[in-house]
DNA sequence: TCTTCATGCAACCATAAGGTTACTTATACT
DNA sequence: AGTATAAGTAACCTTATGGTTGCATGAAGA
């Protein structure tokens, strides 16, 4: 993708607000988020790992993988196979502008 | 509220994200801020009217009542009982700063 | 090749969520 | 006072959601 084309897409993109918020409203989900913003890929596997014992969570991989599916629809994720791993990507382009109407 | 102390509320207030984010969830109910961000103070049979007949919603005041809990209990919404009338005010002061960390 | 490790997939379960109907309460108008 | 109007309350229904268990698949290392 060219430095234009990602204006264009940031720019004129119209996402789904439904999936978007709907991803937003778990809060397993935003801390995904939130252990996603501070790195740049992280495998399911790691992630996994990372919130059952940084997070003392109690929760399946299973589980976390259907709440990555979500934040897919919602295009807040991108993932990607490289070998054995599933890698995962953080998407914020949805976020902006989300508010926008509601505040500022 | 005096100026000074709307800031402190404005600026230390810690609102409940997870009452938030589920809040603005559901369609219906950001259909909702988006009739009160556009007025002042709307009443509750005033809001059902223009749901259903501006926005072609097939759904009741019971329902629409319902949404307008949960909208309080993220403290987005404010209500008060004026006469006959209960009468909506939006808050948008939860939204602020809501997506921190993940845009910006 | 054989095993291990990371993931994918499907069925199943309990509870939360959005909605309705029916009835009660309370204010306002005649 | 009597009636109409706006809202409150509660029981109930259906589906979506978050979670689990169990098994299949596919890449890596010994």
């Amino acid at each position: 993708m060219t430095s234009n084309q990602r204006v264009a897409y940031t720019r004129y993109m119209n996402w789904d607000k439904d999936a978007i918020f709907k991803a937003l409203s778990d809060p397993t989900r935003r801390l995904i988020l939130d252990e996603l913003s501070e790195r740049n890929e992280v495998t399911l596997y790691e992630l996994t790992v990372r919130l059952i014992m940084k997070h003392n969570l109690a929760i399946s991989r299973q589980a976390i993988a259907k709440h990555l599916s979500v934040l897919e629809d919602a295009e807040l994720v991108t993932s990607e196979k490289k070998g054995k791993y599933r890698v995962i990507i953080f998407n914020n382009e949805p976020l902006k502008n989300l508010l926008k109407g509601w505040v500022e």
